[in-house]
DNA sequence: GACCTCATTGAGCATATTGTCCACTCATTT
DNA sequence: AAATGAGTGGACAATATGCTCAATGAGGTC
């Protein structure tokens, strides 16, 4: 139904978002309650647009939620620290991955290059809660060392939009 | 207004949340675009109670948006590295944070313990891409040197539904 | 006990939005 | 020339929203 896509770039490849889709992602970003109407007064175009476009993006994963966005420090989880994990080799991620999931406090977890090593974001209420945490991250079975970075501030927090900016302006190579 | 609260855990505090605000955003998380109407009947409370709920964590600011949560993997981007930037120290954090903040593909920007580091979070479009923009954070004016890792896989993509259905449970101490 | 504050409820009302049709245009593809 | 798909503009009923109001109940204070 929209597996490919033509319009816009003119050579046939797979599509990523044009600048419409690009606007239209920043103006929620900005005032995420909008409507669909009200996007597309601001947007000029129709309300069916805004529609497809939403979908199409949702459909093709570009748009993974809207979801509520939840601030751990507001929680009380004021420590964020991120632990480099040493992994026996023998036992292999995922069993790793499944224990570190159970752990409220790891927000993330990425496997990395080097020698079998993992790379959670954690977040704590405090420098004594955190090592609590750590605790609990070291018990877990396969887990042979730790070591981990707090971090004191964060001058760029997680953002997208640059890059959603960027996109269009940069056809599929 | 709605600085302190007394109602729940009885000791006067700042409080975080309590299960039906935990509830609330676990359903919004589930199905994001639902109504404030649609949310008063799954969970059995008055429409108004809702509204006032989502408000007050907005102002509180545990509910940072409901912004479009986009995937640069969709985009194209499906290289996620870590970098661990080393920094003159005289320059100070600011500077460089702010010439890392003009790239488009640092999605996160950290300062961490150790001697005068941060930690970046880019993403890029292959191995080779990611060339590139190690490079340009190289030329930002007080990086020293950087240091980074690929993520390979995530098998935990960052969230933090576990983390506030925990907190209503631990009441502030 | 009397009083007060505040979250919550349930109701009502005018307005705005949604979901879903339709016919039409336009550019591109075949 | 015909077909395709995106976009438009309009219409419709059904629904949701913002807003107000009075009443209730729980928790405090005096």
């Amino acid at each position: 139904m929209l597996n490919e896509v033509r319009s816009g770039w003119g050579i046939l490849c797979t599509m990523t978002i044009d600048p419409l889709d690009a606007r239209l992602v920043e103006l929620l970003a900005g005032e995420p309650r909008l409507g669909v109407l009200e996007c597309s007064r601001r947007l000029n175009v129709a309300r069916g647009t805004v529609q497809a476009r939403l979908d199409r993006m949702v459909a093709r994963g570009v748009i993974t939620g809207f979801g509520p966005e939840v601030d751990p420090g507001a929680l009380g989880y004021d420590v964020t620290a991120f632990v480099t994990l040493e992994i026996r080799q023998v036992s292999g991620h995922e069993p790793v991955a499944d224990q570190l999931a159970a752990i409220p406090e790891v927000l993330e977890v990425h496997t990395i290059t080097g020698s079998g090593d993992m790379l959670a974001r954690v977040v704590a209420r405090s420098n004594a809660d955190l090592q609590r945490v750590i605790d609990q991250i070291v018990d877990v079975r396969g887990v042979v060392r730790t070591s981990s970075v707090i971090a004191l501030d964060t001058p760029v927090p997680y953002r997208v939009l640059p890059l959603v900016a960027e996109v269009p302006r940069q056809p599929p190579h």
